[in-house]
DNA sequence: ATACAAACTGAAAACGTTTTTTGCAAGTGG
DNA sequence: CCACTTGCAAAAAACGTTTTCAGTTTGTAT
């Protein structure tokens, strides 16, 4: 056999050619309809010598489809996003369609764009993870092609929609916190821009309400999901002397910046403040000590997502199995010393 | 204005009929070619009222070219690679091309697969990212396209190659242990069936060498560049009694695997043992205690990559800045007690 | 005024496939 | 033995653009 691919501007017509035979009956080899039995080995025979592969540029023309799903997400290098893609890929890869991932990085504009881009490129469906695009505007999509959205309210929208309960995620977190006897919890949590950041500030509240927890104002900290400003947010806390015994992080990163921060202080975790975070990054069960947390299937969430692409994509309704947040207690939280 | 692309099937046609001109007026106007004054405002407000974009597909059919770029790498969901991509992402954003990023799973298969799949959909150049195919492949592949390759030996094949010094970098890792007063140094390496993963174990054993150390056959551990492995290697150590102060790993994420072993058996970080990774991953620098490491420029390889692609796609040679790595001082490392 | 060049525009070809239509040969029933 | 169906391959149309080529108008110089 010849090197993979060796050449191209191998078209069907040269393959046509070297067969003796009409550029249908080429294309009709390749696609597997009927053909006499001694033309098709024939005909497969020299599609193999040639080493021949149908160019997709020219099939998607004349088919309309591309075998391609464009995925928006805010940014592919973030660990959540990227395992939410790694399922995605999993299930496009097994079923011959292509992610097409572009990341919006939480700006209105490039998001508007790369949706243009997946419009142009004509993609068989959209995924749209998170991100600030309207409804109507989402409404308008989901009329023209199949679109899954990801933890989005998108209630108005007539697509299926994976959510994961947040604020019940804050919640249970929290809860844990107040059953280990802790009293004075601070909450950081994301920018309150983003629909997550404040689910999970309400679950925190609620949770401390429903216990009949007072919350200090200053125990409501705004960071920006990243690791930085949930450092910066617990010095303050310390140096105003503001009375605390848990942290609540509404992610990991932070609850990782929040753990750096009590470490320069001199605090130990758990024995002087327990925290907890959100998501379960691949690293959190590494880190020192091992960080309690709210796991997010992040991976299945992917795979149920591309699972209702391609549903949608057939034709067929998408089946959407309800996804659970679950608590994973590790070694960064322990019953508050009396 | 109407809601942004609210139609398809809408095609070059439709335009030329309701601007009363032909077809090829429309493209010219649309591609900013010379048209009477009159025409051209004309036809660009249609253009705008009807909101008409240009299939992507149709133009890549007769272009020849699609203004994408095949990115693959072994897995898009690491957070080495993803750092990498970040890159990518932002300098072809600017050229007006778009990645098609492809993981392989160090599956010399997937490899193959995805590549046949950048050459069926005819992308304009193909980023390759370690990996695990012949060169002579890749040799074919150069002749055909633009191809640049990161991280990979590739000296006998005609691409720019972006190369760091991952046995220097291993040996800057180990030479700041020696210097700290360590003699007894542990490295758990990445599989030795990758490139970079011997390479670094070579940049240590050299240093080792250099210093006048002996390196005891079990200080020597293989690992597969993730946490747990490298977990089980240090608490298979510290139960068989090995004598070491100090473990230099094959990446961060085996850091981290280490340190939480350390943590288990007792010992303190960088009290007991000092541990030294590889790469800076963007937590590196604040797990407890932030990590003593060597920096890879992840996202500056990536830039580069999308540039060197593109200065070949337009037919000009491509220019390839050296890059460094660096090593990293944190709280991991100190002098060993003596 | 006429010839000729310049400037544009429209018609048609091309890109590489798939799909529809046409055409031909063989088979079948009367 | 003829009319009619069946089966299968070749020819042609189609997909939505860009680009080439030819034709038309306008302008200019003689």
């Amino acid at each position: 056999m010849t090197s993979v691919g060796s050449e191209r501007n191998l078209t069907i017509r040269d393959v046509a050619q070297r067969a003796g035979v009409s550029i249908s009956t080429v294309s009709r080899v390749i696609n597997g309809k009927k053909v006499r039995d001694e033309l098709q080995v024939n005909v497969q025979r020299v599609l193999d010598e040639m080493n021949f592969r149908p160019s997709a540029v020219a099939r998607s023309m004349v088919r309309g489809r591309t075998q391609t799903v464009g995925v928006l997400v805010e940014d592919i290098s973030s660990s959540y996003y990227a395992e939410m893609i790694k399922g995605i890929e999993r299930i496009l890869e097994r079923t011959g369609h292509h992610p097409l991932f572009k990341s919006s990085h939480w700006n209105l504009q490039l998001e508007e764009e790369a949706l243009q881009v997946f419009l142009d490129h004509n993609v068989d469906a959209i995924v749209v993870v998170g991100g600030l695009i309207s409804e109507s505007r989402l409404q308008d999509l989901a009329a023209r092609m199949p679109l899954v959205l990801v933890g989005r309210g998108g209630v108005s929208v007539n697509a299926p929609t994976i959510n994961l309960d947040q604020r019940g995620g804050a919640y249970g977190a929290t809860r844990h916190l107040i059953e280990l006897g802790h009293r004075q919890i601070v909450h950081i949590s994301g920018p309150l821009t983003q629909e997550d950041a404040v689910a999970r500030r309400v679950g925190y509240q609620d949770a401390m309400h429903d216990h009949g927890l007072e919350v200090r104002p200053d125990w409501l900290c705004e960071g920006d999901f990243l690791e930085t400003s949930a450092f910066r947010a617990t010095m303050h806390l310390i140096e105003n002397g503001t009375p605390f015994t848990a942290i609540f992080a509404g992610n990991d990163q932070m609850a990782l910046g929040a753990n750096l921060a009590l470490h320069r202080k001199g605090l130990r975790v758990p024995d002087d403040v327990s925290v907890v975070g959100f998501d379960d990054l691949p690293v959190s069960a590494y880190v020192v000590p091992p960080l309690t947390t709210i796991r997010q299937p992040a991976q299945q969430v992917g795979e149920l997502a591309a699972h209702a692409a391609v549903a949608l994509m057939s034709g067929e309704p998408a089946q959407l199995a309800p996804l659970e947040l679950k608590l994973i207690v590790r070694e960064s939280t322990r019953a508050v010393r009396r």
